[in-house]
DNA sequence: AAATAACATTGACAACCTTCTATATGTCGT
DNA sequence: ACGACATATAGAAGGTTGTCAATGTTATTT
């Protein structure tokens, strides 16, 4: 419920490895290991784009053991979508 | 039709003044110096900020006499409204 | 044709972003 | 408690962005 930054939100969505990195999410939740197999970038390069995402409230993260699974927040989503809609009528 | 690059438009969208000025168009077209007025920006900058929009393709532009005509693209709009929409279903 | 008005371009600078290596923190299994 | 694995943080280098002052360009008016 907490208030969007949308700057925040668009600066997050404007890069190509996050926004690939969302594009993973939609098919399902996924720990950074899964995640960082697509790419060639290193490690704490992951590391530093999940806290950007995770930031701007378009991903959330839950520990699980010595794991971190990453997911969408659809809300988020649902309410940049909508702000581009309202841009259009 | 011309392929949308989404990382530049979300970097168009990334910025407070450029959402701004989004959210006036949304409303009409505009001319330069109309938009300017609502800015403590210089016109060398507003100028800056309308030529990133234009290259995203979010806002088209057309001359009328010695005015520059700004006015929403709601295709492009609509396509990255879209995109969202896709990421969550 | 000269002055004015609207807008674009250039060059400079500070702030910010993305990436890396190196290191730290947290978790699990033995 | 130790080793191995997963992730985060810190610091540095190089690139990109947003801003301005100065100047250039295009259109209008006198």
């Amino acid at each position: 419920m907490g208030n969007i930054d949308y700057v925040l939100v668009f600066k997050a969505l404007a890069d190509e490895t996050r926004l690939e990195i969302i594009k993973m999410l939609s098919k399902g939740e996924l720990c950074a290991c899964k995640l960082l197999e697509n790419f060639n970038i290193t490690q704490p390069t992951l590391s530093y784009h999940m806290k950007i995402l995770c930031d701007s409230k378009l991903v959330e993260n839950r520990r699980d053991g010595a794991w971190m699974i990453y997911s969408l927040n659809k809300e988020s989503l649902r309410n940049v979508g909508d702000l581009l809609n309202n841009f259009i009528k």
